[in-house]
DNA sequence: GAGTGGTCTAGACCACATG
DNA sequence: ATGTGGTCTAGACCACTCA
């Protein structure tokens, strides 16, 4: 047997609409990380399709890395792990060579008008009141990155009375903790350029010589932006590796 | 009706199995780039199995990147492409902001023993006879890259009797046409240090200025090494950006 | 019209996890 | 024992390409 109505309304094919239709659920928030997803079954018939087009559907998110599937218990949405996400730049690993992790410094936190060229990448309005944050990051003592980081105030004012104790080394579990903002993915832009004096200062140069730049644009999962940062790091510790094709 | 025998063998699935099969002839080269795969019907039949199991490791080829369907026509083996692989890490574009190709100038082509490091990458034997090109690659005459690149000298021969002005931009269509050798994926790795005075002048730095540094070890469908390069870019031009998580 | 890939059905049995 | 995902069957019709 056939379906009855096939190529009727959005004209694309019933696994698609069944992955947009989940895929939406998980941006909206109504299935949280951690979550576990309806069972294939139970989706082919709330969809009313074959449990192979249920499962194709699955298939996608899993493919896009949304979800994931664990055999005989379910398929849950995925949390994301940014660990490792900054130092992998580096040319910094134990003698097994395992990626280190760098220790955090916290330098400053502050309100302030915000630049207009970081609201705009934030996608609030020009100067919207921001949080600015100012880190140091450094493994075995020796200084890796000078970190300002921007959030829009609106959203993280919890942190502003955080005492500084109490700041660890990962940002975002933070974000997730005392704002509930949860960052899913992110985007990284490589670049170089000379080093203002106090960044210079924390990563022992000069004022002026080039250093790696790495600015990030952080997204939720409904995809508005949350933090934008500059990161600046040693030019002779720099190190990525990626395969193309 | 179920499969009479299930897991012998190797007790892996078998479109698995049937995967594994397509790929070996793709990487011996039973399959060349731009070859039309057997049908999924033909597949089908002739691995004993049903249509939809052959299908999915077909699929497995068109997401791991190997082949690319073509609806009506046939499953096709891919060629690569690497036209914007190098110029990828550079803020130039057009107005439009369309990627420049960068144009290329040999500069010296001539074969030597290599030294260790680089015989250790192309896994070749220490000493064994290179061949090294020097080349540098400008947009609009501003120099972007300069080049030197290493090939194991058995295998890529008749490129050492190729009359200078008949080296166009790209090398790996050369390597194909010439000596039969297809690059089919790289790892690139960036780095910054000090620029030696040949690369310097030719970007139109200091001697020993800082400039980025971009490694690939190229290789064939068989996985073998076929290229290693070490190119040096402008640092104030560099720029890459990408999608985490 | 014949052949290809693209979508979909309606089942089956297997392997894993949990109560 | 029950429910989950994982593999597989044996078909169907649709959409596209080409002779």
């Amino acid at each position: 047997m056939q379906a009855t109505a096939r190529q009727d309304e959005t004209r694309s094919p019933r696994y698609y609409r069944i992955y947009q239709a989940l895929l939406s659920e998980i941006q909206h928030g109504d299935l949280k990380p951690g979550d576990v997803l309806p069972s294939e079954m139970n989706i082919a018939q709330s969809h009313g399709v074959a449990p192979g087009t249920a499962r194709k559907a699955v298939d996608m998110l899993v493919d896009r890395g949304w979800v994931e599937r664990q055999h005989g218990k379910g398929t849950f949405v995925r949390r994301a792990d940014f660990s490792h996400s900054l130092a992998r730049f580096f040319r910094l690993t134990d003698r097994e060579g395992v990626q280190l992790h760098p220790k955090s410094e916290l330098l400053e936190i502050r309100a302030l008008e915000g630049a207009a060229e970081i609201c705009r990448q934030l996608e609030v309005p020009e100067k919207s009141e921001l949080i600015e944050i100012e880190r140091v990051r450094r493994v075995d003592e020796v200084p890796l990155l000078h970190e300002m980081i921007y959030l829009p105030s609106a959203r993280f004012l919890p942190l502003l009375s955080l005492p500084t104790k109490e700041w660890g080394d990962l940002l975002y579990p933070l974000y997730e903790q005392l704002c509930g903002e949860v960052v899913f993915r992110a985007t990284d832009t490589l670049s170089a350029g000379p080093a203002p004096a106090g960044p210079a200062h924390y990563l022992g140069q000069a004022p002026g010589s080039q250093v790696i730049e790495i600015t990030r644009l952080a997204r939720g999962y409904d995809e508005r932006p949350l933090e934008w940062r500059l990161s600046r790091g040693r030019l002779d510790l720099f190190h990525y590796s990626f395969d193309i094709r």
